[in-house]
DNA sequence: GTCTATAACTAGATAGAC
DNA sequence: GTCTATCTAGTTATAGAC
C-alpha cells in the first residue's frame, strides 16, 4: 500500500471523527505510520489533502448518483419524493463496496465540510460537482411541480442539512439507540430513517 | 459595560461565526479590546467560556421554552405538529430582544457545539437542561400518538439536524436567497420556512 | 482587576542529507 | 521518495508587577 493512500486513509479516519480543524497532520502521519514530511512533499498542504480524500469518493458516487436520477428523470409517470430520495440509497450504499465503512465516512465528511472551514469545501462540491445538484432539482420539480425554484432551494437545504448532521454525529446516534432502545443500527436503517422524513417534509404543504 | 460582558459578547460573535476550534483566545480578547489575560482571569479556561457563552442563552431560552410546550401539554384537544413546533418560534424569537441578533446566533452556536469538540456540548446540554427535551417529547406524543418511543427519537434528532445545520448556515442561504432570488429573507423568514418541512417531517408516514 | 512578559506547547511547512 | 531537524507562527495558560 503507498504512502500517498496510507495517508488518505488516515486522514479520512480521523477527518470524519474529529473535523479538519480539529485533526493535525502529525495525527494523520502518525496513525498512516509515515513521516511527518511525507503529507507536504505528496499533497502540498493541509487544504489539498482535505481536498484529495473528499474527491476520492465523489468521483466514485457522483457518475453513479447522476445516471440513478436520470433513470428517475426519464421514467414516463413523475417519480414520487420517496422515489426521488430512494435513488441515493444504491450510489451511497455502493461506497461500502468501494471501502469500508465508506458509506458512513463519506457522509460524516460531507458534515464537517460545511460546518468546518467557512465554507470552502461547498464552494468546492457545488462548482466542481454541479451536475449532480441540477439533475436532483430536475427530479424534484417532476415530482412537485408546484414548488417554486425558491420551495425547492430551500427545502433541498433543510434536506441536504438533516442528511449531512444526522449523518455526521450517526455513530453517536447509534449508540444511543443501542443502549436506550437495544436497537442494532446500521448506516443502511439510518439511510431508511431519514428518507420517509425528507420527503415528508420536503413534500410538505405550502403556506402563503 | 464589564469586561466580562465584553468576553461574551465578541466569544458569542467569532464561535458562531468560525466554531469554537476555530476562533483562539487572541482574537476574541483583541475583538473584545481586553487584555488576553483577562479571559483566564474571569473564566478559567477557554472551555469554561464556551460553557458561559451557551448558559447565558440557555436560561433566557429554557423557562420560556417550557413554559411554552407546558401550554401546549395543557390543551384539551391534542395539538397538530405545527403547533407544536409553533411553540419554540416565540421564546426563540425572544432572544432577539434579549440581544442583538441573539436567535441567530444562538441557533448557530448550538449547531457548533453539536459537530465541534466531539459532543461535550450535547451532553452538557442534555444534562444541564433535560426539562425541555422532557416536555417537548410529551408534546409530541400528544400530537402523533401513534409514534414510539424509537420512532420520537429517531426524529426529533432528525430535526434537531434539520434546524441547526439550517442556522449555523443561515448568513450563507439568506445571501444566496438575495442574490439568486431577489428574496429579502431574516430569521424569522427561515423558522417559518423550516417549521412546516420538521412537522412534515416528524408526522411522515410509518414504514416498516 | 488589569497589565506585561513569558512559559510550555502545538500547529503547518520546509531545507537539505540520504 | 523518505528521513531528521528545524523554522516560524500560532496556541492556551500563568506568574508577578502595578
Amino acid at each position: 500500500m503507498s504512502t500517498k493512500n496510507k495517508i488518505l486513509d488516515a486522514a479520512e479516519h480521523l477527518f470524519a471523527d474529529k473535523g479538519f480543524n480539529g485533526t493535525s497532520l502529525r495525527e494523520i502521519t502518525s496513525l498512516a505510520d509515515v513521516n511527518l514530511a511525507a503529507v507536504n512533499y505528496h499533497f502540498g498542504s493541509k487544504k489539498e489533502l482535505i481536498k484529495a480524500v473528499m474527491s476520492r469518493y465523489m468521483n466514485e458516487l457522483s457518475p453513479r448518483l447522476e445516471a440513478s436520477l436520470t433513470v428517475i428523470c426519464q421514467q414516463e409517470t413523475p417519480p414520487s419524493l420517496v422515489e426521488v430520495f430512494s435513488a441515493f440509497v444504491e450510489p451511497l450504499l455502493s461506497l461500502n463496496v468501494f471501502k469500508e465503512n465508506g458509506t458512513s465516512n463519506f457522509l460524516q465528511l460531507l458534515g464537517r465540510g460545511y460546518t468546518d472551514s467557512q465554507g470552502f469545501l461547498r464552494w468546492f462540491l457545488t462548482t466542481q460537482y454541479p451536475g449532480v445538484i441540477e439533475k436532483f432539482v430536475v427530479a424534484v420539480q417532476r415530482a412537485y411541480p408546484e414548488l417554486s425554484a425558491e420551495d425547492i432551494f430551500w427545502r433541498l437545504h433543510l434536506t441536504m442539512g438533516t442528511v449531512v448532521f444526522t449523518m455526521s454525529s450517526s455513530d453517536a446516534l447509534m449508540d444511543i439507540a443501542q443502549s436506550d432502545f437495544g436497537q442494532q443500527i446500521d448506516i443502511s436503517d439510518v439511510i431508511n430513517k431519514v428518507i420517509p422524513f425528507v420527503a415528508a417534509g420536503v413534500g410538505a404543504p405550502l403556506v402563503h
